[in-house]
DNA sequence: ATGGGGACATAAGCTGGCGTTATGAGTGAG
DNA sequence: CTCACTCATAACGCCAGCTTATGTCCCCAT
């Protein structure tokens, strides 16, 4: 019958773009289209506009419209919850993008091993931004090596590493752990144990994993006493949520790498008896040069609102 | 010095839009921008020329070009990370939009809580257009009440709905408990205990709360019998979020609310004992009329890939 | 009751971003 | 040496979204 649209176009056709989620949120929270325009530095026609045609594209009304205001419809409030965790992962790109780019106005260097920059330090951004509005932060990723001479050269004030060692010449402190998961489809054999595994099994099981001498694989293989078999090496976290999400097999990576996916149950968590699957995440500095001014603000932020270290 | 530019604009000027962001992907899947162009179906220059303002705007180069393909940069990588999150999230968007739009051609009807419809119902869809590209779904989301009127009036196919009792008419089955956390802002003194709170800590400390009636405020008051100190109540489970981020105070809360905030320490999970804070949430459909067709490969979906019921 | 003010809608015109086609230039393989 | 592949550049067209200017509705205060 009405076959006149067929979209097949990408999700950018069908998704609104960022500037109206953006605007959406701002019409929930503030419970008018010309408030939401004023606060984004639009005007209202515009707002109005934007609004309507979000509808049409989405073909649901989102908001009521009245002459003293805009409230969401309920279909506008799933919506608009939808939209707000686009925004979010919108915003950590933000922050994590504009820590990338040198800047020679930085007033905090960063450098950072892959796992932190990627999945940590964005969130440390957003909530120093939000005390220390005025903080550019620069941000360069690699490994520990990489961070030490950072650090030593004075070209990074403040540093964060993963693993069992700290580099000569730094001061760390623990900030955390990362901890090592062992997870699988929801239809795969383990995801119906009732018993955890135990080091032998998981050992003599191939795995889905990272490449020999990836910082989880050596966690991994350190935790097993050095044998770890592998169903499928891949090179990047991702590689390996994926392959477990399309049912390969088992996957062992980082619980920083799982989101909705755990509570979802998209991949179920096998718990492990008997093995230590878990690194520590530091800071680290130059010996002797204790973190002052942003360097300090950030690394507070990362001991859980606790400023002080010592 | 070079204070050309200020973007002084919302996120949407600072971050690619949506179809940038999903090039960038094809890039590093594929490897070519000409070959990440053909499969997004645009024109080779188009996706030369976006990759490239996506690394103006950003002032970062993402990949390095050759006379033989493309391949991220380091910092493209990280980049890439980030905005597949992005992508993710816009899916999510997507196929939550798409199914609540009234469609006459629907070939399952579905009717849920709005916990599930919002955090489970959009990976089961993604999960379920996989494997059943031609399930045109339609989503209405409401209470129980809602859900069971629309599966005896025939109007829905299936429906999700949660907490304690099933409503009448309608069989069921568990697919899942949600489990309620308590959480605090890292700085809170309950994120430095050692043991795990018991009932009567709970029930004497105001907390940020749903309103009354709510499900999770019911879910909390039941395990504690009947006794809840409200510290803020607030009407929807981000609005809870939020102000637990904030450092407001304890929140309780449905842990499929939760991703990041978690992993990333922006909330800290307190353990609770003693007392039962989870609620199961089931399928239910028309006593008799077991799912069949569509509704029973979602069924089998929200059960972990076990197919069969029964 | 009557005007003022807030909220949203509509209309007309401009602009810029993104798309297209057409072409050029560099590299490696047969 | 030519073909096949990569990416870059140029010239042009279209449309989405912005603006300003106006209209309509409703509530409230005078």
């Amino acid at each position: 019958m009405s076959e006149l649209e067929e979209p097949r176009g990408g999700l950018a056709h069908r998704v609104p773009d960022l500037g109206a989620l953006e605007l959406l949120l701002a019409v929930a929270r503030l419970g008018s289209l010309g408030r939401a325009a004023r606060e984004l530095g639009i005007t209202q026609p515009a707002a109005s506009s934007r609004v309507r045609s979000m509808e049409r594209q989405l073909g649901v009304a989102l908001v009521d419209r009245s002459p003293r205001g805009s409230r969401l419809t309920d279909a506008g409030a799933l919506v608009t919850d939808w939209a707000r965790r686009i925004v979010e992962a919108a915003e950590v790109f933000d922050v994590g993008a504009q820590a990338l780019r040198d800047r020679r106005d930085s007033r905090l260097r960063v450098a950072a091993s892959m796992t932190i920059a990627e999945y940590l330090l964005p969130g440390w951004l957003i909530a120093l931004r939000a005390e220390r509005p005025d903080t550019a932060v620069s941000l360069l990723a690699g490994n520990s090596t990489i961070v030490a001479e950072r650090l030593l050269a004075d070209e990074a004030d403040l540093g964060f590493v993963e693993g069992p060692t700290v580099p000569a010449g730094l001061d760390a402190v623990v900030i955390a752990h990362d901890h090592l998961i062992v997870v699988t489809a929801p239809g795969h054999p383990w995801a119906r144990r009732r018993r955890p595994l135990d080091a032998a099994e998981l050992a003599s099981t191939p795995l889905i994993l990272r490449e020999k001498g990836s910082g989880t694989r050596q966690v991994l293989e350190s935790a097993l006493g050095g044998l770890a078999r592998p169903l499928i090496e891949l090179s990047s976290t991702t590689a390996v949520k994926s392959s477990a999400l399309s049912g390969a097999g088992p996957a062992v990576l980082s619980e920083l790498a799982l989101g909705e996916e755990l509570s979802a149950r998209r991949l179920v968590r096998i718990p492990v008896d008997g093995v230590r699957l878990r690194r520590a995440l530091r800071a680290v500095w130059p010996t002797g040069h204790r973190p002052a001014g942003p360097a300090r603000d950030l690394l507070g932020l990362t001991r859980g609102g606790t400023p002080a270290v010592d």
